[in-house]
DNA sequence: GAGAATGAAAG
DNA sequence: CTTTCATTCTC
């Protein structure tokens, strides 16, 4: 991260943006030499919230060394995202004299593969052709889709995908598109650096379909258990004990030669799933069930997981905040925000007044509005005909995919007024702020004059005749080494993602 | 408990 | 090999 790059100085032309961002970041922060090009994130845009600046701030992986959180196994720091579902307790501090091993890895990774990204990528991203993956379909995979697949892989039960694996596979497509290269340790790369930069509400949603995607994974597979190969023979050589003992432990599956070692599926183990297995319905067995027919017609998600309140005979939900559907056999969404003081999106779908959603995504209970970011689902109809009509794409109409699902192609684009219509002025404004900054952020040849983005939009510069790669135009200063200009991490952020007041002098 | 290790995708 | 996160294993 640190590690001097090349520090060119062709900027890709991106000095205009730049300096917009030196302007806004140095005012309080401490130029950084690296902050001309720095391209902060959301440097210049503070973003406002309820009279607090919240900041950006990135991992320093050399100054932080009371708690820089947890590291990789290449041992690069990971990012403190914080996931609001994350089961097991803050694995955050890393005590600073642990760092017995590599303090931190080379990375073979060519380092002019790994761009530096002035948005995320649902931003960068969203007015591509490139569809996402209908991740919403893809987390509410029937137990019997499940298993199919289970048995195509020779009985192996892979691990569900975390939030950060559904990120990196939805945009996967993307954002090979946007490197205009096929390689997916860019891909992974890209990805991971454009996590953390990611809106609140993007984390938020992949953060819940995790949710859903483990619930759905436990209930198809409810003798699964994650069971990583004591494989680390590969590294202590000394202590080979042996995997013999893996093997007796094996339920004696016929099928569990394939991969060496690992077993992922225990029978045993039944207890460790109870939890999980206790508010399904007695009919686990569930073949039989067209699974998605009504589902959606269904208003289960307009139910609240407030403790006292009953939900319906056909629903049920545990502690983990999943509404079970007993006639699709599968868990739809969560019910609660573990952090709703981070949302600034309303409670409700403020363009239909809380009543139409598209796409069980957004019947979850945050009712996030997200078709500005580009993702599948919480795509309003209104924003599809009203992106349709102002880019003249034609006909926009939702899908439906296997599983019976809206999948809705990505020709909008950002248009956050409708959204913000029923809040406050104040938070209006702070939204609107935020957006046109991402807007910008996300077309650096847009800086010169923010007005001209939308010209840009319509005149179909997408698709086609781009002669130039969004790589080469997210590439930053390579000297920055990661650093964003003008910013503070703190290790202790208050915000999931990293956001945190910057104070008057702060640090 | 903390920290290390593994494995989820994928070409 | 590459990413973050969830989980298990190991002291």
């Amino acid at each position: 991260m640190i590690t001097q790059g090349p520090s060119p100085e062709d900027d890709y032309g991106l000095e205009a943006i730049a300096q917009h961002n030196a302007i806004h970041s140095t005012e309080q922060f401490p130029p950084y030499e690296e902050d001309a090009k720095g391209l902060g994130i959301y440097s210049g845009s503070l973003f406002h919230d309820d009279d607090q600046i919240y900041v950006h701030n990135p991992p320093t992986p050399r100054s932080g060394t009371a708690s820089e959180g947890v590291r990789t196994r290449s041992g690069r720091s990971a990012r403190r995202t914080d996931s609001p579902f994350s089961t097991s307790k803050s694995r955050v501090s890393k005590s600073p004299a642990t760092r017995s091993k590599k303090e931190k890895k080379p990375s073979k990774l060519d380092k002019s593969k790994t761009p530096k990204l002035t948005a995320p990528l649902s931003i960068l991203t969203k007015d591509m052709d490139v569809p996402l993956k209908d991740m919403d379909a893809w987390v509410h995979r029937p137990a019997e889709t499940r298993r199919k697949e289970v048995e195509k892989r020779n009985g192996y039960v892979t691990r569900p995908m975390n939030s950060f694996m559904l990120y990196r596979s939805c945009y996967a497509e993307r954002t090979k598109q946007w490197c205009l290269q096929n390689n997916h340790q860019v891909v992974s790369s890209v990805s991971g650096e454009s996590w953390p930069m990611e809106p609140e509400e993007v984390r938020n949603q992949f953060n819940e379909w995790a949710k859903i995607e483990r619930a759905n994974h436990a209930a198809a597979h409810p003798e699964y258990k994650f069971s990583p190969s004591k494989a680390s023979n590969k590294r202590k050589k000394g202590d080979f004990s042996d995997d013999e003992d893996d093997a007796s432990e094996l339920d004696g599956d016929p099928d569990g030669e394939y991969r060496g070692g690992s077993r992922t599926v225990r029978q045993k183990r039944l207890a460790d799933n109870a939890a999980a297995v206790a508010y399904l319905p007695s009919n686990v067995g569930f073949e039989s069930h067209p699974y998605y027919g009504q589902q959606y017609e269904q208003p289960q998600y307009a139910y609240t997981s407030e403790p006292g309140r009953p939900l319906p005979s056909n629903a049920g939900y545990d502690g983990s905040g999943l509404v079970f559907n007993p006639q699709t056999s599968i868990y739809v969404h969560a019910t609660m925000n573990p952090h709703p003081q981070y949302n600034y999106m309303p409670a409700q779908d403020v363009r239909t007044g809380g009543m139409r959603v598209s796409t069980p995504s957004s019947m979850n209970g945050h009712h996030q509005s997200l078709g500005g970011y580009g993702l599948p689902g919480n795509i309003s109809t209104d924003d599809l005909f009203a992106s349709n009509s102002r880019t003249g794409t034609p006909s926009v109409q939702a899908q439906y995919n296997s599983y019976g699902q809206p999948v809705y192609p990505q020709y909008h684009s950002y248009t956050p007024q409708p959204a913000y219509q029923s809040l406050p002025q104040h938070q209006q404004q702070q939204m609107y702020e935020h957006a046109q900054y991402l807007q910008q952020a996300s077309q650096p040849q847009a800086a010169i004059d923010p007005a001209l983005a939308s010209v840009f939009e319509e005149s179909g510069n997408v698709g086609g005749g781009r002669e130039q790669s969004h790589f080469e135009d997210a590439m930053g200063d390579l000297a920055g080494g990661g650093e964003y200009a003008g910013m503070e991490y703190f290790d202790e952020p208050t915000s999931p993602n990293g956001w945190r007041r910057p104070e008057l002098g702060g640090q």
